[in-house]
RNA sequence: GUGGGCGUAGCUCAGUUGGUUAGAGCGCCAGGUUGUGGUCCUGGAGGUCGGGGGUUCGAGACCCCUCGUCCACCCCA
């Protein structure tokens, strides 16, 4: 065993997965720019307080946080999501709005791992701020949708709620918990604890023993008030209007409390585990202002890049394998050809690999073949002498002699033109 | 945080009721007549059996602790 492996909750992405993890950001990223948002770039650590308002009834607020004091004595945390700190850079630069932007990066909390799990896991996420139009509801559910369908995942499902503005949240709040109080003797320990903290997530239970419980509760629907109610509306006929399939929810409640009336979450049916939620997220009205920052309305999403991969995997989809190597140089004279001819053929555009050390011809052979490529161009004294170099079609074993001035042609010929790289001036 | 399963070469795993220098397949490296891959053959490198303590004449195997990992709960992406 080495001395030093990954902290529990983190690992390395190899290759070629964390290439899959770049083509996987790249599509996000295309798909969200096409519909007018642009990349922001948080800090991983901010100050605590940007993240207490997250809810100080959530565990990822009262539990999961990876705070520390700094060696200015400043009290920082390692952002546990995206949403908080893009709600105080609004605050902090007051960008015109509506203002559209994307993320890609790590979270961090402190959880025990699991499958789709982790202490160090990513996502990637859309925020819109400055608008109420229930209409931006519908296009940030559809662009999250439009990127599940895009990856070849056909087992994912969407649930809408709404959770009513905040004086309805808080009255179907008390109502929940005076429904749940009065039955609480049916209830597991464990909802009995969950009550206490936060009624809402009592709808979440997964034990058998609370679903009788659950399934008689009072529902949001009757709370909400004539604003939220139109509202959703809207958002459902936004929904219909695209054809994007979604499932009503009534007990859908999300795990932040900073969430109001639209709330959203993308399922797969095709993970076993017990995460089977690859993205989610809402509409959260009131962040901002809390933040300090003017009154200002928001609605966005966030997708685990694990979890959606996981299930990526079970579906057999967006399975990307190492880039494809055009050529591959094998000098058994001094390298020197090697590292020329390398460099030329990358300047003309394409991608070449050699070998090194001045192994025999048999051995660089083998790692020529191992490399995936499609061609050998191979340096040995007889070519380095004549200034030619002999191009094996490692495919079809065809093979001929060409002169190295001529290799950029020889090789289009074989594997296609390519561009030529540009310098910038 | 709670409960359970598992931890033997880079990877996947064997290791009989505790008994001599710990094995296989794959991968890696080098050869198989002196310039060539993918098949085949031969050889080689690589493990303080997660770590620490204990029981024993003797432990990879048994006991305790610890760390890691996987799964479920909790929670969430």
């Amino acid at each position: 065993m080495p001395s030093f492996q990954t902290s529990p909750g983190t690992r390395d992405i190899l290759p070629p997965q964390a290439g899959r993890w770049r083509a996987f950001s790249a599509q996000f990223a295309d798909i969200v720019e096409s519909a007018g948002y642009e990349c922001i770039i948080p800090p991983m650590f901010e100050d605590l307080g940007v993240f207490l308002r997250l809810g100080d009834a959530t565990d990822v607020v009262t539990k999961e946080m990876y705070d520390f004091e700094d060696k200015g004595g400043r009290r920082i945390a390692l952002r546990p999501e995206h949403t908080a700190g893009i709600c105080r850079a609004f605050a902090q630069h007051r960008p015109t709005t509506p203002w559209k932007v994307w993320y890609s990066g790590s979270n961090f909390r402190y959880e025990k791992a699991q499958a789709g799990r982790y202490r160090q896991f990513d996502q990637v996420g859309i925020e819109v701020l400055g608008s109420t139009d229930p209409l931006l509801d519908v296009e940030v559910i559809s662009l999250g949708w439009q990127f599940f369908s895009s990856l070849g995942l056909k087992n994912v499902v969407l649930m809408v709620n709404s959770l009513g503005d905040l004086a309805d949240r808080a009255a179907y709040i008390e109502a929940l918990r005076q429904y749940l109080e009065s039955r609480s003797g049916e209830l597991s320990d464990e909802a009995r604890a969950t009550l206490q903290r936060n009624p809402l997530r009592v709808l979440d239970s997964k034990r058998a023993q609370d679903k009788p419980v659950v399934a008689g509760a009072p529902t949001i629907g009757q709370f909400l008030s004539d604003e939220a109610r139109a509202h959703f509306a809207s958002v459902i006929a936004g929904l219909d209007l695209l054809g994007v399939p979604y499932t009503i929810n009534e007990g859908l409640v999300r795990g932040l409390d900073y969430y109001q009336r639209t709330v959203f979450e993308f399922v797969s049916t095709s993970l076993d585990s017990a995460q089977t939620a690859v993205g989610g997220g809402g509409r959260y009205d009131g962040l901002v202002e809390d933040l300090g920052g003017p009154a200002t309305p928001g609605v966005g999403f966030a997708l685990g890049i694990d979890r959606t991969l996981l299930a990526c995997d079970s579906e057999e989809v967006f399975d990307l394998g190492s880039p494809q190597i055009d050529a591959f140089i094998v000098d058994v004279v001094d390298g020197m050809a090697a590292l020329r001819l390398s460099d030329e053929l990358r300047a003309a555009g394409f991608t070449v690999d050699r070998a090194y050390d001045g192994r025999s011809m048999k051995s660089q052979m083998k790692v020529a073949d191992r490399s995936g490529a499609r061609v050998a161009v191979i340096i040995g004294q007889d070519e380095a002498e004549a200034g030619n170099c002999t191009v094996r079609n490692l495919m079809t074993s065809d093979q001929s002699i060409v002169l190295q001035a001529e290799l950029v042609t020889h090789l289009a010929s074989i594997v296609g033109e390519r561009n030529p790289r540009r310098n910038t001036q």
